[in-house]
DNA sequence: CGTTTTTTGGCAAACGTTTGCTATGAATCG
DNA sequence: CGATTCATAGCAAACGTTTGCCAAAAAACG
């Protein structure tokens, strides 16, 4: 029965199941089966139940039932410490997606930031081995594990995302970064660009390691030696875009033979490099050609436009929540581990034929 | 015990507190207190427990917990539909601020979408009613509301962020909208600007209330008619910023007496309005002085860099969560339902004297 | 050394569901 | 019409904690 006390500054708690039976004249267990699983009840009770659940304005409790049948309905997803401040949209856009999905599935969506320290390892942990969280998503490279206890051994399905995780045996939903950057770079040359700026991000990562590879094959492709490409940037992270921007900027003033076309692994080093640029004088894109990655909306508005390769956040979203799901259903093993949703180049203004 | 059935397709359970309790030899509710209330139990047996959990790996169950105390300890954030996509890292600084203030503080944080339709109104209801949530941090002017149930009537403690709800009975951490945008305006007349663009959100909207009020506050200080600011924008979302801007540039271009100065109020809107001028041909800050909202880290880089005030989404989301936790713990009304946190102005090149 | 107080730890009853089992009556069958 | 199945609904035992209450032991006291 409902206590509700009514005594002001008692906890009230709203109506339960048991009020809604004795309401409808039913056991407890009538009521549950009515609201959880129809077809077990006769249809006549059901409306009866239904009925005196809305009178009532009956919610049943999640962690009881969650108690009772030993599962959560709640994922988390995994954030790496500071991937925030920027011109991209990727973060918001992905819990965006992400959380659409699941809500459609039953499920809700908490977050969790894994930093650097072991606290957040510890917290994270906690989560997934005291049974609040069902699954995972995470869009970190590495999986948090603090004294014996670590996520991979946690019983928890995991889907990675955006970095391919599918060595370590995740289920993983990536973009083609490398094919991408590929094109991209394919396309500078096919403009006639011969000399080539790679603006890249933390050494070893995921992203800058492919999409590297992709400038690299581009150029093998053409029949280019790698020597015609310059690395900068590759000191900070990620979310450091604009000052490896800025940094690169000055690399590149100080270079001799100057490259025609700059490939950024982010739109923020992308932007940030060409303000640096274009305050020394150069003129972009007759000067310099720039592409960059993330489809950050406002490089539409940059002067001039810039060309980016956008990731379809919304179906990267779907596409790990339906592994999540199939991964929680244990419907079977999934047949690739490896999903790739492939990115576009939107081409703008800040490509075009070296001036030369 | 742990029914930890070591079967093939059965549903692993960790270690309980059952099995520490046989381990460390001691009855379970003298684990219960040594790990949750160190102080009701000797020293020497805390120690031993302390030893048999860490060996087990034991963490204990949330849900179990939560059933037991009648509390969750999951915070929820409520969203507006689609507040993304823009230049602005608002939403991801506001969760990156709360989450750390709330872990913190021993809560976690789940999201919530509020759209225009029925359905997320009554998942968020389900949240708040089920008992899955503790308190709520709202980002959204409405509260939800489907049949009898009213976010409002939960018993749920709620603070408003960004939005002012003090007015109906909600602490509210809010900037100081308007004042900061009376000082960028007083900042403009200073310069010698008399004639002005202000790029609107939608109507009735606080914010735009807010800051509107604020240009009007500043140019009657000056002695100035309401006449010579002119309002463009007001018929899309603020989500919709950059679509306002290039709408508004158009609008600039078919106006007589043109302003030399614009008040935008998102940085999104300031952006593709000076990306279309631009291209119009106007020289910024020379034919046009352009201060906007929101702070935007992009906004440095922009050509030329963009003068923007900036909120302090870090204090913001701290304030917040320290009024929930307060509300929560009961431990007084709030002492005023208002919170101020001042933004700041980042003045930049595109501000300057007008030409004429 | 007897009495009172304090510390400590165990027992068992919650918390609000779900679900296996069982009992009832209705329906079907031969 | 008796025997068998079937649909329906109730009982009560879980789920894994926390915590009020009590008893035993230890400490403090006179």
């Amino acid at each position: 029965m409902s206590k509700n006390k009514d005594v002001l500054g008692e906890e009230q708690s709203g109506p339960l199941m048991a009020d809604v039976a004795k309401l409808a004249g039913v056991a407890i267990s009538a009521v549950s089966r009515a609201l959880a699983n129809p077809g077990r009840v006769n249809e006549k009770t059901r409306q009866k139940i239904d009925a005196a659940a809305k009178q009532l304005g009956y919610t049943p409790n999640a962690m009881a039932r969650g108690l009772r049948v030993g599962k959560s309905n709640i994922i988390m997803i995994v954030l790496p410490g500071s991937l925030y401040y920027g011109a991209s949209q990727v973060i918001p856009q992905v819990l965006q997606s992400i959380n659409k999905s699941l809500i459609q599935g039953g499920y809700n969506l908490m977050i969790a930031n894994l930093d650097r320290d072991e606290a957040s390892e510890r917290h994270i942990l906690d989560l997934a081995f005291g049974g609040t969280v069902r699954g995972a998503i995470i869009l970190s490279s590495k999986l948090p594990e603090v004294d014996g206890r670590s996520l991979a051994s946690a019983g928890l399905p995991i889907v990675s995302m955006l970095l391919d995780m599918s060595e370590a045996g995740l289920p993983s939903v990536v973009t083609n970064d490398r094919e991408a950057i590929r094109e991209a770079t394919n396309d500078l040359i096919a403009l006639g660009h011969r000399r080539f700026l790679y603006l890249a991000g933390p050494q070893e990562n995921y992203h800058d390691v492919e999409r590297f590879a992709g400038v690299i094959e581009a150029l093998r492709g053409a029949g280019l030696p790698d020597s015609v490409v310059v690395r900068s940037g590759g000191r900070l992270d990620y979310q450091q875009g604009f000052n490896i921007g800025l940094e690169a900027a000055d690399d590149f003033a100080a270079l001799g033979d100057k490259p025609t076309a700059v490939i950024a692994t982010s739109d923020d080093m992308a932007i940030s490099f060409m303000s640096r640029t274009q305050a020394m004088g150069l003129k972009i894109p007759d000067d310099l050609s720039i592409v960059s990655f993330d489809g950050s909306p406002v490089c539409a508005f940059c002067s001039p436009p810039l060309s980016t390769i956008e990731q379809p956040m919304e179906e990267m979203g779907q596409t790990a929540v339906a592994l999540l799901l199939a991964a929680i259903d244990r419907t079977d093993q999934p047949r690739q581990l490896r999903n790739v949703i492939r990115s576009r180049l939107i081409v703008r203004e800040s490509m075009t034929t070296p001036k030369g």
